[in-house]
DNA sequence: TTGACATTCAAACGATCGTTTGATACAAAT
DNA sequence: ATTTGTATCAAACGATCGTTTGAATGTCAA
């Protein structure tokens, strides 16, 4: 068990546990003993293979948070390839599939969101590295994407407040699931979901300026 | 000092630090001895005049929140009041100017939101008081309100999902400045809390289905 | 003046926090 | 067979947590 077999599992584990108890509680509220016990492993493993409580959780933005992203982006961009000029439509139609279906499950969705909002309520050094890895690039990307669609005379920065505005939507029906149920009083069961991504597609388009096909 | 004078005084300024330091920090993040030092008192005194640090949140909400949510409310309903008919555009316009300008100073305005959202992401007891004292009453006042204007056919959840959009876009921007501050590359000066109060009720607005004006 | 009550305080309570230590087991290299 | 390095463990570290205690202080009514 040197270097390889044992050694990775442990530090996959213990990165898993942490990741889903730092989504699910934030970082002060969680305990390194809980998360090595929800690992199985022994309290020391977490400043053994980490260093410390804070590096993990770094570690938890650098080796898993900013490759879903990534993940994230590439099925945007493939899902949105089959139209040669990208209209508002199809690119909203696009964002809002890519952020609520896409290629990760509902818990790994979940988890995703939850660390992202507590970053950008609160943000750490992990923030600078959302920021700078993901979300700018992606920003430019976006914004260079509708630009040409976009009504004459308009700023860059009209531009951009729009696409946030998308973002805000997006993660207000993932981070507020409390308030919307309560709310609805509806769960968020697949009908549930198929209903969201069907009103945030037409929200944020008719917010965009375009109109449905 | 007896029931009055410096036991108020005590009490109000544990409630005013206390709030301050649970919407900037969380719950978790905060220490009752932070709380104290910041009032100017002892560390028994949190215990004293309200039994826990637990209760003590409570009546952050219980005794400031809740009324300061009554106050925007009120804002609203008398920025409305001009119309006879609420279009969906008025009532959007003061939603929006409630919420982002409002009877609340800025310090205040931050920190009402702050501590919203948290409760949004991570229901505690405090979500039960928000929930049934000020969002179901007022989002069934903003149904009532908005139903007769909405395109025939549209069932109501069509309607709260459209509102909690535009809940969503007020949150985000207040919440996730930091994220939006990197993007945009703007202070949240008066300047561009002006550009963005134009931007929500615009893109809100659209969302909504009305036209400007 | 006395007794009852409200408030504040320093000091300490047990519990839990993140981290460190030193021993132990095991695998691969010498 | 011995050395080297990796990994895990129980146990303990000092620090800090929320809370409690008991004495001290001041106020007001009897």
């Amino acid at each position: 068990m040197s270097q390889n077999d044992k050694h990775n599992l442990t530090k996959d584990r213990l990165l898993n546990e942490a990741e889903a108890l730092f989504a699910q509680k934030g970082y002060n509220a969680v305990s390194v003993r809980e998360i090595t016990t929800a690992a199985g492993s022994n309290v020391a493993a977490i400043n053994y293979h980490f260093s410390s409580k804070q590096n993990l959780y770094l570690e938890v933005f650098r080796a898993r948070w900013v490759q879903r992203a990534r993940r994230v982006q590439e099925y945007f961009r493939k899902s949105l390839a089959a139209h040669s000029a990208p209209s508002p439509t199809a690119v909203t139609q696009a964002l809002a599939e890519a952020f609520l279906v896409g290629p990760l499950s509902d818990e790994e969705r979940q988890r995703h969101y939850q660390l992202m909002t507590r970053e950008l309520g609160q943000p750490t050094e992990a923030f600078e590295l959302v920021a700078d890895q993901v979300m700018r690039p992606f920003f430019k990307e976006l914004a260079d994407m509708l630009h040409p669609a976009m009504p004459e005379g308009e700023g860059k920065e009209h531009l951009v407040l729009n696409i946030l505005s998308i973002f805000a939507t997006v993660l207000y029906f993932n981070f507020a699931r409390a308030a919307v149920t309560r709310i609805t009083g509806r769960e968020y069961d697949q009908a549930f979901k198929a209903r969201l991504i069907k009103h945030i597609v037409e929200f944020s388009m008719k917010g965009l300026g375009g109109t449905l096909q």
